[in-house]
DNA sequence: GTCTCACATTACATCGATGTAATGACACCT
DNA sequence: AGGTGTCATTACATCGATGTAATGTGAGAC
């Protein structure tokens, strides 16, 4: 059986209360009956029970991290280093994948009400239609990415500067003819609108006119479907000289599709994609693509989440990350 | 303020218990009353405090999973299946990582003992080392991989037969300097020996005798090290038919090397890589690779897990996961 | 020697859900 | 009507840690 704090007390010839007062230091205890507490819990091997320890002072030290699919780069490299930055701050994470069901992030805003968990870190994907009804009797939340919604707090990067950036340097050659591969059609994700937009900015700063068929739709942003899209899209259009990949799962299914195809790049057509993801760097030819701090982004998700435990107001608070355009092989330089 | 079983009880107008036999449903509640709680559930939004529910009957419906470090795909899928299957079983996931560093694997342990978890899937490192003293006071463990552990119950792919099938087809168009990336000299992971022992055991069925200075060591397994490791060796030694990495991140790594030196692949030399990661498919050449389905990992994993919940027993239960050679690009063909 | 004050320690209640054992209600049979 | 059996429901105790308020102990001042 596992000892308790009664047993520990009972070896060490004290109260339970004197125990629980050693471990969290925050009562005063004298060095003698400290030394004896210590020693007790060492010979019993006693670790505190944190269901108990949860139930009474109302919080478990467990945070959430709710992720659309752990096994894409960017997931995974994002996962990473909250796991990392919240081990340093005392928190253990608890993965929740999404998938891209609005129900399950339903069902994790449920659990997230059985206090099993303090805070939640959650990265959308159905922006709106999730809700995330950030009422009273929810515990803490930010949400990561790009995401219209008014009332949680929120860890971003500028998506539409950063499209508008990166088309502006993909340009600089004398590019004219740049794609895009991940617009949605209609309503579609948040970033997805964004970097469409912020695209279409960067034209008109160029002085070029918007050409419809350059923008070549796709739903999910894998390397799978962006290279079903991009084969689709290549087999009745022209090649465009560059495309700018929304992800860089996308941009590494496209860079496997052109090869394919016998296509020089960057000579024939630039790739760029957005996220920096770790595979990039060794793709080949290597990636270009917006990069940005993720630990940062991981730094800055539990920052607001600690203040919005401390502090309950209704002001939405925001951190955006800054970006920087990494020009690699697959755009020429 | 949170309701509480009594605040749903007072509602419904019966005692505490009756609802909690309504919501647990093994002890029979009477139609009329069922109801009557039900609709104070929603009423009141009632969700049940998994604290107290964890102190209470000694489980809390979480497992760990603990792995080197999230952000390496394989370890991203791994982690994506695991997470999957246990939450179609009503798991929820708490992630670790545990770096390189046995200390973390350690403090894991012990956390395990405070009983916000029910049970742990290790991906251990460093195998010995961490030791994972399977002893009464823990929970059940299982490990993943390959790791000269004997008593802790394990699923894992034979690294042994996977290796020497793997360079078998390599050679079989007729190459015989085939090189291997990712040796580990002296003491290394039990991966890194057992693929070293299966490319041995293939070359002595090929007749073809073992070359020194075909093995090429690599103590950690990125694309990074990967990627330097072979590039030393290259500045000093001729090329290989053929390079057997022993993970496909590795591989990854390999690739860009190669193709920044205008090295054609397969033509001038073959290159495989070990895990059948996503990327691989998309690699550029498509990677050959041993593949393995990773939701059975995840499947075995749980069910062992749940095996030793019920039953402690002493001996050891071992999952062994099919492979295959999935040739590609990379290697011809 | 006694009284105070400060401070360490203790007994007890509490967090919320649930197992145990006891109680209650109702029907059915003689 | 009285007795018996079945089955739903209840009161109470419990899981382990910790806050509260009360108790105990000692030193120091007069």
């Amino acid at each position: 059986m596992r000892a308790t704090v009664k047993d520990v007390a009972r070896r060490a010839g004290v109260s339970p209360k004197t125990v629980s007062n050693v471990m969290n230091g925050i009562v005063p205890v004298s060095e003698a009956t400290r030394l004896k507490v210590e020693q007790a819990i060492l010979d019993l091997d006693y670790v505190p029970n944190l269901s108990a320890r949860g139930l009474r002072n109302g919080r478990s030290g467990v945070i959430a991290l709710a992720l659309p699919d752990l096994a894409t780069p960017y997931s995974a490299e994002i996962a990473h280093n909250i796991v990392e930055v919240a081990h340093e701050q005392g928190w253990v994470v608890q993965i929740e994948e999404t998938g891209s069901d609005p129900q399950r992030e339903h069902e994790l805003m449920v659990r997230a009400r059985t206090n099993l968990i303090d805070g939640l870190i959650l990265n959308p994907v159905v922006l709106d239609e999730s809700a995330v009804q950030v009422g009273v009797a929810l515990p803490p939340v930010v949400l990561l990415g790009e995401v219209t919604q008014k009332l949680a707090d929120r860890v971003f990067v500028d998506s539409f500067a950063a499209a508008r950036d990166m088309t502006l340097a993909l340009a600089k050659p004398g590019r004219r003819r740049i794609a895009i591969l991940g617009t949605t059609q209609g309503r579609g994700s948040a970033a997805a609108i964004q970097r469409t937009q912020g695209y279409e900015e960067a034209l008109r700063i160029l002085g070029v006119d918007r050409d419809e068929s350059l923008l070549i739709p796709c739903e999910k942003w894998t390397p799978e479907t962006a290279a079903e899209a991009l084969t689709a899209y290549l087999a009745s259009h022209p090649l465009p000289e560059a495309l700018f990949c929304f992800t860089d799962s996308m941009a590494i299914g496209a860079l496997s599709v052109l090869w394919k195809k016998g296509l020089r790049i960057p000579a024939d057509i630039a790739v760029a994609g957005f996220d920096d993801i770790a595979d990039g760097r060794y793709a080949v030819p290597s990636l270009t693509t917006v990069s940005f701090d993720k630990r940062a982004v991981a730094t800055e998700a539990l920052r607001l989440l600690t203040e919005r435990m401390a502090d309950r107001g209704h002001e939405q608070r925001l951190a955006p990350i800054d970006y920087t355009i990494v020009e690699r092989d697959s755009s020429g330089g």
